[in-house]
DNA sequence: ATGAAAGCGCTAACAA
DNA sequence: TTGTTAGCGCTTTCAT
């Protein structure tokens, strides 16, 4: 049967033809089978997202690409890899058997080869949040590092000589590239940088700060790389009975929901990961799209950078 | 070519022959085509999670549906509706082309006509944290209406008379369960209910409050149904300079992560995402098992329900 | 233990 | 405008 013209709205086929396929295929519920279409030729209709995980930044991430998949009528299949290389690898590894149209990830440091099988399959790939070893790809990402340096900036205007960096997880980009630029603002200011790496559990963040409250020579200020840390960090410092910003001043890298609710609403730098995914998927989409009509792809990759913002609150020792 | 024994993990091949093969695999990249295998009747290696959205709540029951995914070799395919049952009309469409093995949903209101038609299909469903309309499936749900009567009844045991209910969303099913909680509490304890019904944005929320302090005959508490509602509640009783609880005493349904450190933290009613969700996946592969060995399915659809805790903490008036 | 043949549901190209 | 043919890459069955 042609019902294949109809489904595919192949101008070519008589109206009356059509109306009476169309009330066949909701007759018997026919639904056309991907796998088949998919196996002639026809690249799916799902793109894959890796990520992490899911939490809170990357959900947003997924809703941005969400969106535009469905505009384009493209699925979503996400795989988060928990941080995990092994699992990335495995997570791609699969993903080529799914011979997906597309592939949008934030590279959790795998060594890149299996995403070069990836590509070299001729999916199109996007990175986002932080480049992509191995491969050259479409790279969407954010002033990491202009950033910091404003935040740490700001709290060295307050008159802060000894800011302490409370990092997590230094194994990621981004946290690296923060660090860098928290580094980049204490010199540039002459002061001497105090980098507390790896403060990756509540109870160590605990005894950091029972440390900083019961020595001498405390820090007066903290510059927190990311969500997770400045969350730990407030924990503590609540735990601590440390009032702020009275006897230390925060500002964090990224902002979150609750920031503003805190005890003292929290100075942060923000990002717009609604932005950068948003952004990642549009460039994928029109990678796929110049796949499918058989263009060359372009030979230079597109690196996207977007820029953040300060968010003043209190934490930091503004007025308000 | 017999490579297909050696992948399928097929006895009858001599050594020597799957080493050669193993080889050439790892030589020239090859990766088996899914869409073929499927095609051939293989049900794929893809499940369905169709989520209203992935905040916090869900991207936790991803996580753990995920990691069940993955220990059976699986893959997640995602779809948020954004609560649109639109949305989600079009999207169980698209996973029935899909031929996912099996599919767990969040129902968020479509007539569950598509839902019967996947079913139909032969692809088994568990609905979680809300029961589906329209169809006998497995299903697995919190104690939402106890829940919220012992957050309440600890209100009540506080000495409150004035209790409000602020509701969110009311049309989804939790919502109206704590509410019949709620109201349950409230009757039992021969108090009127005060209900305030979909209080969706944060204005709306920021005029109830204000009501609240000018008007006389003011409420001693409130209990939240839902995590945003939460939110919004605490951001607005901190706008507007209301004491937690000495103004004011607040429950609320949900537990997250910085419910500990708000400026007074939260008491709440605390479910388990992760143990409902892993629930359910273990429901459906079991049941993608029974069908693949060609197994009727079993008549009954399995109920599961999942108790909630109180968590003190200090919004609730206790001392802690 | 290995090879050959058929067919899964679809669509592109051609024939009517 | 419609029907026919072939083949996408795999697995199942049967033959070697």
């Amino acid at each position: 049967m042609s019902v294949s013209r109809v489904i595919n709205d192949n101008p070519s086929v008589k109206a009356e033809t059509r109306a009476r396929v169309i009330k066949a295929i909701a007759k018997i519920g026919y639904a056309p089978n991907d796998a088949a279409r998919m196996l002639k030729g026809r690249s799916g209709r799902t793109i894959g997202l890796v990520v992490p995980d899911l939490s809170d930044y990357f959900a947003s991430c997924f809703h941005a690409i969400q969106k535009v998949a469905i505009q384009h009528n493209y699925q979503t299949l996400v795989v988060a890899t928990g941080r995990i290389a092994a699992v990335e690898d495995r997570q791609l590894e699969s993903l080529r058997n799914h011979r997906i149209a597309g592939l949008l990830i934030v590279p959790s440091g795998s060594n890149g080869r299996r995403l070069k099988m990836l590509q070299d399959c001729g999916i199109p790939i996007v990175a986002l949040d932080r480049p992509a070893a191995g491969i050259q790809a479409d790279t969407v990402l954010v002033e990491n590092r202009e950033g910091a340096e404003l935040g740490v900036r700001h709290l060295i205007e307050h008159g802060h000589k000894k800011i302490v960096c409370v990092g997590f997880d230094s194994g990621s980009y981004t946290v690296r590239e923060r660090i860098e630029g928290y580094k980049q603002a204490m010199r540039g200011a002459g002061l001497q940088p105090i980098l507390c790496d790896n403060v990756n559990t509540l109870e160590a963040m605990q005894s950091l700060v029972l440390r900083w409250s019961t020595g001498k020579n405390r820090p007066t200020a903290v510059f927190s790389v990311k969500r997770i840390s400045s969350v730990l960090l407030i924990q503590a410092l609540h735990f601590h009975k440390i009032r702020v910003p009275e006897q230390i001043a925060v500002v964090g890298f990224d902002d979150f929901e609750l920031a503003e609710v805190l005890g003292t609403p929290l100075t942060v730098v923000r990002q717009s990961p609604t932005d950068v995914a948003h952004t990642a998927a549009e460039l994928l989409f029109k990678k796929i799209s110049s796949v499918k009509e058989g263009r060359l792809p372009e030979q230079k990759a597109a690196k996207v950078l977007f820029p953040v913002e300060l968010i003043v609150r209190r934490s930091c020792g503004c007025p308000k």
